[in-house]
DNA sequence: TAGATTGTTAATCGATTAACAATC
DNA sequence: TAGATTGTTAATCGATTAACAATC
């Protein structure tokens, strides 16, 4: 969109998929290991394998970025590097805060991952005083009363916020007013954030409960009727034949399964 | 469900759609913050505002359930609590193990969320002989030659795993051998595991650079044309003017923002 | 050319949402 | 009864996937 595009033809351009979005950093991963590897080409089927996805939807994902595939031959594994980085906004430079520096805040920060692909950070901001100065990751810790001054010197437009849930949505509201339009919140709250920013929410208790619903399932099809809340359950762990399991990130599992006895 | 509903043809129990599943968690600590408030009743418009998702889709969700609301009145607060608890599995006792106890492994460690929900963390491991013995969150880490022992003692069947990205796999093998069916990676990796065992994956990188896609659309529409990487576009926030945002978790935005300026 | 593999089509499936009849 | 709000329908949208023609 963007531009103003007319008709179909011309470059769908901005019309890439969330779901496709999502998965471009999966596929970078594993092209990046293979780049590391010095491998030149790769098949869509071998591709999807490392990237734990279906190949039709691999080349499917990438017929959105364009083509640059080789019939008969596959991608070319630093060309594809390329235009992904360039596709995701990751060949520039990404100045990005951490506010919260507990247990959670000091792991991200050490976190390896961002440095090399673009994200630098730019700072790291609490509210305890007594944090101030001290080095988290090399890095001093300024105050929360700099947050503006911060935001506004380093043109930071991503935030992340890893506080206690009570102060997220201030920090979040002084974030926005300083200019910063991406947030990665990862308190456990609903942040409410005006048009045009962006909020991507990590929860942990969040993911185990999700698992706990399928792990329910798995004890519940072994044993008695579902009915009975089987009490011990949680401890019933053995090798269910379940279906399904393949790619990580999203699984989809459950759908039904098949009942182990009769109601 | 629970109980075999006869007519209603058959219960369509275990056929609630992952969609549904994930945002069980997010419902229930909405209720959970009304619950606290000791508000009564609540009707799905006002959750579905707390919650941050669509009254519609809220009541759909609800209504794999079963009908726990009260026409004319909304649902009961306590009850509906009671009910996506007891289907979300977290009535029972879920003892969890995190192996990797870095920074992250401490922050998971110390997280109040986990509690609070029948996850109980029954042992920290760490392959650093230095590390055992020493507490962190008041549990004293143990070290990987205790693995199969610890989770066989505990009957632990969901597992957290916080290495680095190269034991991942290794860590996760010996956990699935030793009787986990659940697993939660926080290591940049795909893991593999056997049909059965379900996986999910937290990748903070992953959030930020689909975040960094999306902050690069909104600079590209502000300033120059998107075919000229606009180099310095990491740093040019200023408020767009989008549309949707609403709830959180997932932001699925882009699509197609008005352009500020013509082609 | 023969073999391999992409890029795309089309069918299918699942998720979202407005609308409204049912009913408290 | 009148007003409010659920539970469900049905339309729509988006995502997945097998299959295969295009083409290296």
């Amino acid at each position: 969109m963007a531009t103003g595009r007319t008709h179909r033809p011309a470059t769908r351009s901005r019309g890439i998929p969330e779901a496709t979005v999502a998965r471009l950093p999966l596929y970078l991963r594993a092209l990046t290991a293979l780049s590391e590897r010095s491998v030149p080409t790769v098949s869509s089927e071998e591709l999807a394998a490392a990237a734990g996805v279906n190949s039709a939807k691999l080349r499917k994902d990438f017929s959105y970025l364009g083509s640059y595939g080789t019939r008969g031959v596959g991608y070319d594994v630093e060309y594809l590097v390329y235009q992904i980085s360039r596709e995701l906004g990751l060949t520039q430079d990404w100045p990005v805060v951490i506010v919260g520096i507990g247990n959670l805040g000091a792991a991200l920060a050490n976190y390896g991952g961002f440095a090399s692909r673009g994200f630098r950070v730019a700072a790291l901001i609490d509210a305890d005083p007594a944090m101030a100065g001290k080095p988290v990751a090399g890095i001093p810790v300024q105050h929360t009363d700099e947050l503006e001054a911060i935001i506004r010197d380093n043109g930071v437009s991503i935030g992340v916020i890893a506080t206690p849930a009570g102060a997220a949505q201030q920090v979040c509201d002084r974030l926005v007013a300083a200019g910063v339009t991406s947030i990665l919140n990862f308190a456990p709250t609903v942040l409410t954030v005006p048009d045009g920013v962006d909020v991507r929410k990590v929860d942990l208790s969040i993911e185990l409960q999700i698992l706990a619903f399928h792990e329910q399932r798995k004890a519940g099809e072994e044993a008695a009727a579902d009915g009975a809340p089987a009490q011990a359950a949680g401890t019933t762990n053995s090798a269910v034949a379940a279906k399904r399991q393949d790619s990580a990130t999203d699984q989809g599992p459950d759908g039904d399964v098949p009942a182990v006895m009769p109601a």
